[in-house]
DNA sequence: TAGAATAGTTAGGCCACCCTAACTTCGTCA
DNA sequence: TGACGAAGTTAGGGTGGCCTAACTATTCTA
């Protein structure tokens, strides 16, 4: 194997490829200890998981030694984090969403969107930083329209 | 139990809550065999679910008869449908996404995404349109945007 | 440098979900 | 009314993902 076409990770998978992207220093690797504190997850949970990746071909995995991507697993993982960024991004500079809630909510939905709408939500950001600039700011409209508008929506019961 | 606070349902059971709701016609209640062809499943694999949907006190479900739902079943269900349908509108009418593509984002992002966000999103969804009949049309100008700065997401590689 | 503390692995178990194959029940119609 | 086809269920099996407990390797420190 090594960079072989990629075959629809799980989104459990796809969460430890991100998380020793965010963890891995250039030299070192990332420890799996930390990968496990990361996701909340039991040490011999991240080892099994570490076997798949490098069964994948995306991660560099020998027991009791640190953990690399591979090139390939570098790119999944990459793909992740930005799919992640301009979520959260998107609930918090479009929607005024809380840093945490958008925190959370990037990390669920960051597996469900494909990169057509992924693609279109980072454009739209665009969009509207663009027209903050050209002094007619949608994300402080939109912000001043929903707090008018709000009081329906505290009514709602949901979860 | 019966009518018992909601213990936070698998994004599966969500499904099959919400094929239920969109099969069940008043009187009959829905067919187990249109569940399964609803989510393309075996038809065994929808026994168990009703039977842990059943245990949940959110369906009504008796061997070899139609499905219904509970009352707390059909808030559960409607709940996963607004956000479904407040998705799927996002992503058509703002984002600018084909039906095909947004029905299916809409299908997976349901289970990712809170009220808090939903919320917003219809808010920014109500925002958009007011937008329209005020002269300034944000959807429309956003397609035109995306347009314009196509090129760029054109030459991403991606799934 | 030995032993204690820490990190990592293996073994074994559990649960959710899905499947196929075989069986049961239901509904229909000759 | 009885037999046949369709619908539904049960049994049994597979996979993925998680856990704990017990073991092994590594690292740190006295």
């Amino acid at each position: 194997m090594g960079t072989v076409g990629r075959q629809k990770l799980s989104a459990s998978l796809e969460d430890y490829l991100e998380a020793i992207f965010n963890l891995a220093d250039e030299a070192e690797g990332a420890r799996s200890k930390d990968v496990a504190e990361a996701l909340g997850v039991a040490r011999s949970s991240v080892t099994g998981a570490m076997q798949a990746l490098s069964e994948k071909g995306l991660a560099n995995y020998r027991p009791y030694g640190c953990v690399t991507l591979t090139r390939s697993g570098r790119a999944v993982a990459a793909e992740v984090v930005r799919k992640h960024n301009i979520l959260k991004s998107f609930f918090i500079s479009v929607l005024g969403v809380d840093n945490d809630t958008a925190q959370q909510a990037a990390c669920r939905a960051e597996h469900a969107l494909g990169s057509e709408i992924i693609g279109r939500l980072l454009s739209f950001i665009e969009y509207v930083t663009e027209s903050n600039k050209n002094g007619h700011d949608v994300a402080d409209e939109f912000r001043r329209f929903h707090k008018k508008h709000a009081t329906r929506q505290a009514q709602m019961v949901t979860q």
